[in-house]
Order: structure tokens, then sequence, then C-alpha cells
DNA sequence: GATGAATGAGTTTTCATTCAT
DNA sequence: TATGAATGAAAACTCATTCAT
């Protein structure tokens, strides 16, 4: 039957609209900022009718939110994968920085959206961004603990290191971003490595 | 003649409503946050007339970076004063990271004007907030190359070391307060001194 | 051939597409009222596509005008029979009045429906309820005349006291309907019967 | 001091733009009915700004409910003093369709908005003008009350024969209406005073 | 300087209707 | 016939800014 064919063709054509209207919005978030992202431009950017979007999205706000979502998977699911796997921690700590650098060598503007507009962007209730944020603080917080068990880190405040651990990763990479620095991401990912692995090594 | 007196007291009264409405921004942005924040509503909750903002600002963008720089004065004084001062280098950034961390300890909800609404605020022209930034980033690593020249810390980049430490003080302070933290500065500026300062140490 | 018996389904399926989307549309008139009747809810409550409702109507205003119609077919045609029957006057208004109320009370909604949303459903052109309404008010107004004729109601201005007493009757339910009063039907009709009936009746 | 002058000034002003907005909308009303009322037209029947109206009414709801609001005032007033007045409870009936009469006899096109756009105007919280209704009901059958208690007429449900007259004078005003009825206003109220005078008289 | 009424461009959102399949 | 994705005109509402007093 054909019958199938046609569902698969028409939901493949609606998959395209929808991902077409979440990279018009990405597009114009790291083009111009999420303070003139509008329906309006959204639209344009995607070559469809205004109350198209509304098809697709309820509101402007889970647009911009499913753009974000859809934008920051990879990451997501890489990181995450990664940090709950089964490599000792200090190789887990190594591998984030190179993955974060990666990722956002090749995204470098997506930092801007994901730390800068951090919080502003939803309303109260949805601060998904910020839900990401700390699970992630949660999941290096618990290979923090798992080095500390094994001897390898000194007793800390593993939430609290893991935060710090995190920003300065996003500090590196603002850096890179600032210097105009393209390439060399794994001389970088070393100097975070080499810092916070020797600030965290238990002392004899 | 008492046209000096006249000139005096319109000028001390020309300095308090403008001062009033720099604290009302400040008060609206902490409760409110940036997204809400409209000329009508800084204009009540100053007590003066919608005009009157007009009086003493060009426009809107002036009115908030006024009000964020007049916010962040005293910490931005503080720390450059700190940072360019004649201690050694590791107890600047030990210094640092304890300023840093009273700082927000006693303006808590200025970190979320400072940091996460970081950039948003102005135009493309009015990074200030950003140069702010820059700048402690880069007194900041003069601080690291001071101490690298000293035999201190291993060699590194410094700019890029500078703005992980920074980020690192910015995620403790974001971590306190998630977790609702009061007191106990010491504690964890020890924690941040104790990692970066291992860290960065010339291993022998 | 088989022709017939296809032709035969498929009107039966017509009509049963066609009744579908006016019962749908009745219910939700009833359920939510006229000002958030679209037609994409229209469609989802019928079980159909958007496109649909126009493969059977023009536009919207005929869609509603359809189902008000078949919602408020019974009550005109059995108040109309009853109207242009055989009986004395005097049992036609009695007979009105039960019926009105009747009808009311086992579709209690219908009434927001008819006399509420009177006249704002449709364009100019198409006055369908009211023209019901002034067949009514013609009818009762003739019956008026009759029992004038008779001798048994004073002389009076047919028209407008016809309308006063279909009024009267509306008066009535909606008392009934913002009183909560369900059943006692029989009560209130005579209410209605005996004032009017002594009111109208010539005086000697 | 001309303080106080200006303050009265400014205030006249104030109210003048108001009224304008509010005469606007009952101008718009009467014209196209409620349908078609926007608030573009309204600020272009103004001749202000569309912000404008937001600046006197919260919004469109508010603009509505303030001009059917100023609208009817007079005739509430009017009604209301009627019924709780003095007189004798026949002659107060008698007046009510007296000044019912007058009223819409004067501002004709007032019924419509009035009885036909009646519930629906508003949303669910907002039944103003059905709270005057109720007010209305309410007050007749106060009359009614005192009517029985007097002796002058027979026992009844007085709210529901209180909802019945007022409805009865609403036909009698439709009617004329509807007939392009002008003047006359006296016999006609006569019919109505005429019916339920001797309707509700007690039988001996 | 101070005011605050007025502005109007800009934004989000809705929804009846069309049309290619 | 039936579909439902796409449309776009129209609507409500916001708010920074101006300007006459």
């Amino acid at each position: 039957m054909d019958g199938d064919k046609k569902q698969e063709r028409k939901k493949a054509l609606e998959t395209l609209t929808r991902q077409g209207i979440l990279d018009a919005v990405t597009a114009l978030l790291i083009r111009d900022g999420i303070q003139s992202l509008t329906m309006d431009r959204v639209a344009t950017e995607a070559g469809v009718a205004k109350g198209t979007l509304y098809v697709y999205f309820k509101n402007k706000e889970e647009v911009l939110y499913a753009a974000l979502d859809a934008s920051l998977e990879p990451l997501v699911v890489e990181l995450s994968a990664l940090l709950t796997g089964d490599s000792a921690p200090d190789a887990k700590l190594e591998e984030f920085s190179l993955c974060h650098l990666r990722f956002f060598d090749e995204h470098q503007d997506l930092i801007r959206i994901l730390y800068y507009d951090r919080e502003k962007t939803y309303s109260e209730k949805h601060r998904y961004t910020d839900e990401r944020y700390r699970t992630s603080v949660r999941q290096v917080a618990a290979v923090l603990d798992e080095g500390v068990r094994r001897g390898q880190f000194a007793p800390l405040d593993s939430l609290k290191a893991a935060a710090m651990f995190i920003e300065a990763n996003i500090g590196m990479v603002m850096q890179r971003i600032h210097g105009g620095d393209y390439g060399g991401v794994e001389k970088d990912a070393q100097q975070v490595t080499d810092i916070f692995m020797n600030g965290l090594k238990r002392r004899v």
C-alpha cells in the first residue's frame, strides 16, 4: 500500500517545516541576539507565514524553547553519556573539557545564546536551560565524589567545585571566542585539565 | 549672594532625583528581572513622572547602564584596587575570591543582573558590562603573568586562565545562591583558592 | 446494479457527516458559548478535518445558521402547529407557555443561544433567528386577534401584546434558569397564563 | 493660586478624552453593532491614538463595560429611584413601563446593545449588565410583594412575575422598534399596564 | 526642571479560509 | 470527497519616547 508512504512523506514534510522554523530561530538568535527576535522575523527567515509558526508551536516561548533545545541537544547528550560512563573520574573531566570546547568551537555562536541569555529566555516556570545546567552540575559533582572516594581527589564540596569546573570551561570558551581563536582545542582543554586536576589532586 | 547656595541646593536636589531613579531601577531589576523593566515602572517606583526620566537620562538604555554601573561600582573598584595592588599574586587571587564572594553574598540578587543579563541589556555599541568584565580578565591575567614571572605559577595562557578563574568564582557564587547558602564565605573562598592555587602551582 | 445502493450509502454517510458537524456545533455552543466557537474546534469536536467543514457548508455563518436551525426546529414546529391549530385562543396561549417552558426545561442551554446570542450571530442579511422570532410574534398576534374577534379578549394592539407575551415567557424561562429550577413547569406556565389571561380578558 | 485651576482644567481635559472615547464606543456600537467593534475603530472614531485607549482603560472589555455603563446609567438610576420610591405598587409598575419606553424611545439603538448583546459582551466574571438586570428583577419583585401584601395583587411568585413584567416591557420596546414606531409612548405603556394590572389583580 | 497625556510603531496572537494532494 | 498544512489579514495590546504646559 502507498498509504504508508504517503503518511511517511507527509510526516517528513511536516518535520521539515518544523525544523525549518527551528533553524530560522537559531540563525536569527546567532545573528541578532534574543532581543530582536520577533515572530515576524522568524517567519520571514523560515520562509513561512506568521500563522504557520502557531501551527507548530503554541507561542513564542515554545518556539524559543524548542530551538534552544534542538541546538544544544547534541552537547547535552554527549556530555551526559560521558559523565555517566565508565571512565575514571579524572579522565571524565578531561573528556568533558575537550568535548565542551569542541562543541563550542564548532558552534561558537551558541555560547552566547546558551550562557548569556540564560534564564531570561524563559518565563518563570520554564527554566529549561537552567535545569539542563543544574543537571550538568549534579553529574560533574557525582564524578568528583567518585574521585574523592577513589582517593584521587582531596575531599571537597563537590557541588560547588562542579559549578566552578563548568564555569571555568565556559570561561575558557568565552575567552577563545573573544580572542578569535579557532582550533587548538586540545591545548586549551589541556590547560583546564592541568589546572583542575592538579588543583583537585589529593596532596600527600 | 545666595545664587551660589541656590545653585548648590539645586544640584543636591538633582543628584537626589538622579540617585532615586537609579535606586528604583536596581530595586525593580532585583525584584522582577530585566524583562519586565519598563520606563513606566521605573517612574512609579522612583516616584517621579515618566518625563523626568528623560530629563536625567537620554533613553532607557542609559538609565539601565547607569543603574548597573552604580550598583557594581563598589565591586569593580575594590577588585581593581586589589588586583593592581602590591600583594603577591597568590594573595591577590585569594583576596579576589573572598572579595567576590563577599560582595555577592551581600548583594546576591545582583549576580543575576550582572551575569545572567549580560549583553542582552545593551545594544551592540554599549557592551559596558562586558567591558568591565574584559578589564577584570585582563587584570587577573596580569596577576597570573606576574606569578609566572616570580616562578610561583607554571607557565600558562594567562588570559584564558584568568577567564577560567573569574568564571569559577562566579560558578561558586551561583552554586551558593542555588543552594541557599548564606554566610560561610571564607570556607568557599578557600576552596576556590585551594583548587586554583594548587592547580596553577609550578610543579617541581 | 449496486450503483443505487452505493449512491444510497453515500448519501447516508454524507448526511451522517453533516449531522455530526451540526451536533458538534450545538455541543460547543452549549458548552462554551458563541464567542469561543471556532471552525477548528468544530472540526475537532466533529472528528473531521477542517477542510471538510467547507465541503458541507459555505462558511462559518452557514454552519452556525444550520446548527441553530436544527436545534430549534422542534420547538418552532411545535409552536407553529399549536398556534395555527384549531384550539381556542386562550387555550393556545396556555399551551404556548407550557410548550415553551417545557422545551427550555429540557434544553435549558439553548435559551442562551437563542435569545442571548440573538442577532449577533449573523450578518446583516441573515437574521434568521430573528425571522423565526418575527414569525412567532405574528402567529401569536393572530391568535390574539382571533380572541378579540371572539370577544374573549379586550381590543388591543395585537403585535405589541404578542411581543409582550413571548418575552414574558422568555422572562419566565430565564428566571427559572437563574433560580436553578428544574421541573414544576406546569405551575410556572400557569402563572404566565393566569396573568395574561386575566390581563387580556374583556372586562364587563 | 492658579495651581488649583490648573488641576481643574487638567482633570476636565482628562474627563473629556475619557468621555470622548466612551462616546465613540457608543456611537460605533449603535452604528455597527458589537461584532465589528475594534479598538482601532474606537481610536479613529474618538480621534485619539490607539495607545490612548489603553491609558484610560485596561483593555477592550473595560472600555465596552464603561461605555455601556455610561449609556445606561440614566435609565438605571431613574428606574431604581422609581421602584424604591413611595408610590403605590401599581403606580410604580405603570411608571416603570412609561419610563422604560420613554428611554428607549429616545435611545432606541441602545436596546440592541443592552438586550441583544447581553452577556456576550463580557467575560464570565464581568456580567455587569446581567447584574443590573438582576437588580431590576429584584426591585420589581419587591414592588409586586408589596402589592400582594396590600391586597392589590393576587399571591404570586414575585421573582418570576417580575422577570415576566420586565421582559414584556422589553418585548414592547422591540416591537415598537421593529414597527418603526416613534412617539405614542403613553398608549403603549398603557397597554402594558392594562394587561399586567388586570392580570395581577386580586380576583374577588 | 518637572510633568504626564498622548502617541504610534511594533509585537504577539487568532482564525476563517484556501488548495494541493 | 476528505484532508490538514499553510496562509495572511486583522485584532489586541505594549511601551519608549515626545512635547505642550
